[in-house]
DNA sequence: TTGTAGGCGTTATCAT
DNA sequence: ATGATAACGCCTACAA
């Protein structure tokens, strides 16, 4: 095992003292050119790398920061942390990542550890689970600064990066109006997480500024997955008055209902149009590829670890509250495009 | 901003010295059992939280490891990362993740800013340019554990788990020919990548073992793009001979000949049989879902943080080379059932 | 059982 | 411009 070779060691071997050494290796101002040069030299010579132990022990900063997320391997997740990835490592920030499973518990462990071995900064997307913030607030207690990123929590003091739920929604009605849909059904997610009641919202504005009465029983909560799509089409096909149209706010759900309809030979899109929302990978894959709102995760990563920059580089007096709120983009494809 | 608690703060509160406060704190056995009990309670009630960089410091542990992959956001790694997650966090660590972009250079700084970060060990799947290993090496000469996984490269010392893609190729191969299939075809990856080689090995060796004799024109190579599926069905099918089958190593490629193929009005399975590899999520999904060799990414990567904490833990003298070898599975759907 | 003291590697302050 | 020293917070011989 090589030796780890400190400043000390340069310092003997040359024969100055170690704080002049790390004025050269720091680029102080207050050193001579040549001493510098010198110290550079038999750094690398003697394969010098700096600690960063002790240099954040020292300076309190560690250069890490955490991503704290439901699951990683959701592409949604993934790529957004992989936006801040690409942001932060240039900067030499390291992401440690933290799953939450959707819960709550687990989410206050995890900030209680990223804030235990003093990351820089912490995002997040918060567990549909969580209600109460006091742990959220602990970073803020801690001055560490915090990001929010497609869920999150009005906390004063916190910025946050999201999509414009209310305007996916819209968009997404709207173009099934546009389709010539008159009788939309809605799969909304959980309505006590902001984005999904965002969405649906998006959706009512969208069928009132075209004088379309919502109908209750058209509206109805999914889950994401594919079951909790084709039961929904099972429910909505029980009556009379059929829709025309299913904005879905779960990729998944919709890609069940398509499969349902199918299954009871309904035309797509002819008969029904189908919309969803994520633009998971695979509805542009489907031999019917499934129209979607796009949430732009990896922009999203991206700026949110711009938000985080700034915050960090930024007086550290002043705390700043950014909100910002991305558009999303509705792919538009063949299970709800008739091409009129 | 709450001022930070040391155990010096709880020792002058106690009147005992930091070193008793320690003691206590790490269940050190010399030490009474009263004053642990009340260092204990005199620590939460101050919420005190150890300082894990000083700690660090001082140990020469961090609790991080790193983990560097291509890119995050794929559907395989982004798992495998879980896995490491999953099994390493209730251990207490950290992971730190990197992406190399397939690109040598950037693996080299990250294994190198990783060590200099004082990372307990390092996961990592190599990118597809990578040849020399002189920097891999470099966290061998550190005594860091190193863990490849999936994509590796032969370095003594270094322990691997990796699936059997010989096996994998073979399974799907053999498959084919009990579907009745005798003249497959193989899109291969890059054949200078280990798991692409092995995967077409095992092509070659369920042909023979079946008296096929392979036909050089239907092997060729693919990326990982639909594209690159669909011109390489265009190139086999400008023969007289057809395939009735084929064995891609790149479920994308299999979806682009299957697109392919339905354009030129084949039908699969019964003219054609289709198999991919890697269970990308949206093999399952299609209309016609299609087979394809799983790679038990999530299983991957808990073996491989298992392989990393018996590294960390066994004795340091002795330096363990494990290479595990996983067994890929076969899903059988669709695009190759032809329900005999 | 408890306390003292030194050190992990770095940087910042104060002298020189 | 350079050197000595203390400090970041913790742990661990060694001493008591």
């Amino acid at each position: 095992m090589a030796e780890k070779v400190t400043i000390y060691d340069i310092s003997k071997k040359l024969k100055i003292s170690a704080a002049t050494v790390s004025r050269a290796l720091n680029n102080n101002p207050k050193i001579s050119e040549k001493t510098r040069e010198l110290v550079l030299k038999t750094a690398t010579e003697m394969n010098y790398k700096q600690n960063r132990l002790a240099q954040a022990l020292k300076s309190g900063r560690t250069n890490n920061v955490g991503v704290i997320v439901p699951f990683i391997n959701r592409s949604f997740f993934s790529s957004v942390i992989r936006g801040i990835e690409e942001e932060l490592s240039p900067h030499g920030y390291h992401v440690i990542i933290c799953q939450t499973h959707e819960d709550v518990n687990n989410e206050i462990k995890q900030i209680d550890t990223l804030l235990n071995t003093q990351v820089d900064g912490i995002f997040m997307s918060v567990a549909k689970t969580t209600q109460d913030t006091t742990h959220i607030q602990k970073a803020l207690a801690e001055n560490t600064p915090l990001v929010f990123f497609d869920r999150k929590k009005d906390v004063k003091g916190l910025s946050s990066v999201v999509i414009d739920d209310f305007k996916g929604g819209y968009l997404a009605t709207k173009h099934l109006i546009e389709q010539g849909c008159k009788k939309i059904a809605h799969f909304s997610g959980d309505l006590n997480v902001e984005i999904y009641k965002n969405r649906r919202q998006g959706y009512l504005k969208a069928l009132k500024d075209n004088g379309i009465t919502p109908l209750k029983r058209f509206s109805l909560p999914v889950n994401s997955k594919l079951e909790s799509g084709t039961s929904a089409v099972k429910d909505l096909w029980k009556f009379d008055e059929k829709p025309d149209a299913i904005f879905s706010s779960s990729d998944y759900a919709a890609l069940g209902a398509i499969q349902e309809l199918r299954q009871m030979g309904i035309k797509i899109p002819e008969e029904v149009c189908v919309v969803g929302f994520s633009n998971e990978p695979f509805t542009k894959y489907m031999e019917l590829p499934i129209t979607s709102v796009d949430q732009t995760p990896f922009e999203m990563g991206k700026i949110a670890a711009q938000v985080f920059l700034e915050q960090i580089e930024g007086s550290k007096t002043l705390t700043i509250e950014k909100k910002v709120v991305l558009t999303p983009e509705l792919y538009i494809r063949d299970s709800s495009n008739r091409k009129l």
